[in-house]
DNA sequence: TCGACTTTGTGCAGGCGTTCACAAGTCGTT
DNA sequence: AACGACTTGTGAACGCCTGCACAAAGTCGA
């Protein structure tokens, strides 16, 4: 590495981390407004259905080009063509899952899995008695068919539904086969190499953040009365 | 509303959103730690533990008060209780869940839920197979009895694992009934009341961003070869 | 009792993200 | 062809959050 820190170069392709978590959701919203016949739609109503600002959402599709026409509004069709082309969305992705517990059943099955682009092509548990078992199509492997199986289907994307104590042993499992994109349902926060991207779906820190705001509307109207 | 935009009281009490976030992750070390055995630990340590800084823990214990001891860190049962409390999580939460497909299957059999003070009380669903049906030792209930039982145990916050099309109909039921806290499995930005908070799960949203850093990777690489 | 070491709590600067406001551009109508 | 209505794209200001760096404070050992 000749430059320890290059200077923000920012080829105009630098996307802020929090735009593209909302270019997913206008994905949907126009994938719906497609599906419903409309083919032009105004900054404010996209926003609308995404349920953000109407600045907010011009300056992030500004990030992807200027697509939009002044006057008019963005043709649905063009936008959900970059949007994802820019989220990499052009080509499938193969997922593997690692434990068919309670929770990885249920994601085993979810439809909305494979619908834009991500595919489950392996299936993974620790315990002896679920190997074997089929699961929608899918057999359930044994943790040391991991590296085989996941160079055979080429996989792109780990998602962890283990128990919090196998989380971080079957993430470096996944990290060693050279699986860079890890979604941890497991509550425990993974250990990992810089190159790879880890997210986490939390259900108990979600409800303690409700819990949170809930206390505090109390608090607030505990005040007034 | 006389007043229509208080200027900023922050009587010491105010938490800023990312801290209330990190705080449910920094409560879930800590037990373990408890757990373990562990009297006392430095920011540096419980940081580690959390995948932070340790400046950024520190200054976001330093919202709920100067818990800890310069020179030797943290007493572990005292920062449970403060954390505890500061999330409200002193006194046991009672929720509801809608739809029991799929996924809310496996949330109603979900073993951390119950973990810290929350509790499953009711289950709803509209389809007439699946009402009358016991999973986990409740019973599924038609969604005209929602009104009645959500009040008779009293839910503080509603869970949303319907279908994206019935979602938003259900919320507006369950907001109807009172509830201010909902938590949202639906591939939908629901429309609620100012009053109300939701909080968002999606998986398609979150496989797609990391399809996008997956993309952005396999540039990367493409442009160094 | 004193000094050296450790760790907390926080002021401050820098960066990121959001929002406002408006110039620039487009279309439909006359 | 010109005008008016409408919408995008973006410069700039503001606010929130992060991370550094250090003073304050407490502990341990001599």
């Amino acid at each position: 590495m000749t430059e320890q820190r290059e200077p923000k170069v920012d080829r105009c392709r630098t996307i802020p981390e929090a735009t593209v978590a909302r270019l997913a959701v206008y994905l949907r919203a126009l994938t719906a407004l497609d599906e419903a016949g409309t083919h032009t739609v105004s900054s404010e109503e996209l926003a609308a259905a995404a349920g953000v600002n109407s600045a907010k959402l011009r300056k992030d599709l500004s990030y992807l080009g200027s697509y939009g026409t002044r006057g008019v509004g963005y043709e649905v069709a063009t936008l959900v063509g970059h949007i994802s082309r820019a989220l990499g969305l052009t080509h499938h992705r193969n997922v593997a899952l690692v434990g068919v517990g309670n929770l990885g059943h249920a994601l085993a099955g979810y439809a909305g899995f494979g619908t834009r682009g991500f595919r489950i092509v392996a299936l993974f548990d620790a315990d002896p008695a679920r190997i074997g078992q089929r699961l929608h199509g899918l057999e359930v492997h044994g943790m040391n068919a991991l590296a085989e199986v996941c160079q055979a289907e080429v996989v792109s994307i780990g998602v962890i539904a283990t128990p919090a104590g196998a989380a971080q042993d079957v993430c470096d499992k996944l990290v060693a086969v050279g699986i860079t994109s890890i979604l941890n349902f497991a509550p425990i926060v993974l250990t990992v190499p810089g190159n790879v991207d880890v997210r986490k779906v939390d259900l108990a820190v979600e409800l303690q953040i409700l819990s949170f705001h809930e206390q505090r509307k109390a608090a607030g109207l505990e005040e007034v009365g």
